[in-house]
DNA sequence: TTGGTTCAATGGTTGAACCAATTTTAGGTA
DNA sequence: TACCTAAAATTGGTTCAACCATTGAACCAA
């Protein structure tokens, strides 16, 4: 159960901030009011601005010059994809579930030279369970279970990292869990292949067959696979 | 001219405090000592180490609970890729480089799509540029400046965000620009490469081209747009 | 044992004051 | 007028001391 902590001065502080330079309220490479201001107006005091302004700092979303101000990053160019959390994404839904896409197809190609057959049990009890959850949350908690289990087994670092971002921004954005409710026969359908897939061992079958680039000859190689 | 600005107090702070995490110092789970404690022992005030504190919760290193103390995060699972720019990579430069790759991919498959011809000729030009440009300095400047181009084309924001991360860890680890640099001539040719599978306006060939997941008579199809 | 109260520890916030870097302004000089 | 310089104003950086809010543990009473 998630507890529900009312948030801090500067949470707000820091979600109004972003909301505002993200909004073009405060346009790219302007400067932001200065802090003895900015902070009289919103009300608290500039000490918990400055925490705030600590926390967009670290986000990329402003630079601080002293003396100079605080300016407003050209964030396409300083920010992560943390920032999806906080932008809405609309026609952009797609970008994401493709680029989850790569990652798994780059996981589960490593996943098949670097798990241990511990994993491979592990993603299989996973699975075993996902088949019985009725709930929606659960589920989705179940998934994200998952794909976390299959890139741990990739072992591979880099992409765990971008695997976390690419959750929040998940959780950030509604529509991309309900694609994944609204398609479970399908999904507990692919746990089964990548499974199957990293059991076989071969990376670069695996890759293509997840990205969708084979050969007929190949193709008939992965069914056969997949049907064992 | 880049300006040494003598660093800010707080920014020591937060590399000596997640130099502590990371090197297991403070181990996951644990606490860090009290703010008063440990402000105290570092010799700023409390307030100095809160704002590092707000810095290092925005890079999901720590999590805050009033009344509870400061947790480390088991960082693996809540750190994004930038992450990477503190840590040592030794036998990892690999994931960087293959990640590299893939969004090299993504993009120019994308860029197939959305590139038009300015970002064609602009790209062009930079190439022309690079083939110039004799110091390496200069020459990791244009590298990373035609990859933007690249990626601004290709009109994938969730691209262009990851790729940020991406170049500020290459950055920060001196090894990936030297192999850039070791290899120059393939660099260029590569830059060439792109250019015209992009300006061929096939998506998928130009994915699996830069993937290298080809059938024979894919090869042979590459090798003519490559050769025109 | 259960339930509530108290208390100590910890983070959260505030106000005022002063330091340090930068920019702007005012004045003077050529 | 044009340019330089020094003073002043602006802006972020840091500190101190005090008090608020939440949490957990210890304690006590039913």
């Amino acid at each position: 159960m998630s507890k529900i902590t009312p948030q801090r001065a500067v949470d707000l502080v820091v979600e109004e901030l972003r909301h505002r330079i993200l909004n073009g309220q405060y346009p790219i490479f302007t400067r932001l009011p200065a802090e003895r201001n900015l902070s009289t107006e919103m009300g608290v005091n500039r000490l918990t601005l400055r925490a705030a302004i600590s926390h967009l700092e670290a986000e990329g979303l402003v630079q601080v010059h002293q003396g100079q101000g605080i300016t407003v990053c050209n964030y396409q160019q300083t920010a992560s994809l943390e920032l999806l959390q906080y932008i809405s994404m609309e026609d952009r839904i797609s970008e994401i579930t493709s680029l989850r896409q790569l990652i798994i197809a780059e996981a589960v190609s490593h996943a098949c030279s670097n798990a241990s057959t511990t994993d491979v049990h592990r993603l299989h009890s996973i699975l075993e369970r996902q088949t019985r959850t009725i709930d929606d949350h659960d589920f989705l908690k179940g998934d994200d279970h998952f794909f976390n289990a299959l890139i741990e087994s990739s072992q591979h670092f880099s992409l765990q990292l971008l695997y976390n971002s690419v959750r929040r921004v998940s959780s950030a954005h509604p529509e991309v869990g309900q694609h994944i409710l609204n398609n479970r026969a399908q999904a507990l359908g692919s746990y089964r292949s990548l499974i199957k897939l990293i059991s076989n061992r071969d990376p670069l079958l695996a890759k293509k067959t997840i990205m969708g680039h084979l050969t007929a000859s190949e193709t008939i190689q992965v069914t056969e696979i997949l049907t064992r």
